[in-house]
DNA sequence: CTGATAAAGTGGGAAAAAGTGCAATTAAGT
DNA sequence: ACTTAATTGCACTTTTTCCCACTTTATCAG
């Protein structure tokens, strides 16, 4: 289970250096994991076992959602963490997200997010703006 | 199984050199494949043992589905890899996916879709905006 | 509180693999 | 038969991947 925030930036070649509290959780027993892009403009980070359930159902879904199986399932990348726990983004990926060095790396339970730092904190400060949906609106903390 | 996107360009020669990691899974032991038009927009390459069974599905279609038949069989290309995991890509099949150089090579799954770098572009932007199908709206991640 | 030790992060470099362009040979058409 | 176009094979250059070493940070003990 993923939570929490970090911030980091991507070294020259665009690897990123997985924080140590996430390795195990991400990687497994063999680094493996996927990166995919997300139509919000981040990337998704699936531990591999994970990214297989998630691919499952990109795949069974019908005709009028293919434009979702092309941005999760085309352009989901599978990578290893080499020997000191980074891996690296495909510059395809990077470009789509915007990230250039900075970013934030966000857990969302089950998979990670990867943002470039402003854009993350521009959309953030957006939907703070931004109406509460209505399902939301009778849910009481 | 493919998956993930290459940004590649065509040769002078309208060639198309394969992605290593799609070589053996595209090719197999001949090297044998089959490119055809999509509808959206792209073209659509298939190992030749997997086209076989696409044609089948395709052939069975009733009257209704005349004009994908023409799309999908009317228009398709057995081609080869040569030695060093390239293939050509025929003028007509090029012009009507509108591929000058840049490309996308996009994994999906029992299929690989062959798009134009800034029509993809331009129309994943497009998806991002529109409004997710119904199909999606109980989707959770 | 300070120092030492260990672990993690960062950068660079070398080896291997993949891509690109050229050249030669074969085939086809006039 | 000769010229032109196309295709296949080869070689060189560029990119990518993997690994090692050094620096910095964190933790524990004295």
């Amino acid at each position: 289970m993923f939570q929490g925030a970090s911030s980091l930036s991507l070294d020259a070649k665009g690897r990123l250096s997985v924080p140590t509290r996430h390795r195990d959780a991400l990687g497994g027993e063999t680094g493996q994991l996927t990166i995919t892009k997300h139509p919000h403009g981040c990337l998704m980070i699936f531990p591999r076992p994970e990214w297989e359930r998630f691919r499952e159902r990109i795949a069974a879904l019908p005709m009028q959602a293919q434009w979702w199986r092309r941005i999760f399932l085309g352009n989901a990348m599978d990578v290893d963490m080499d020997g000191s726990g980074r891996v690296l983004v495909s510059p395809e990926l990077r470009a789509d997200a915007g990230i250039t060095r900075e970013s934030i790396l966000l857990g969302m339970g089950s998979y990670l997010e990867l943002w470039d730092a402003q854009t993350y904190a521009a959309k953030e400060a957006e939907a703070k703006q931004a109406e509460m949906p209505d399902v939301l609106k009778d849910f009481s903390f």
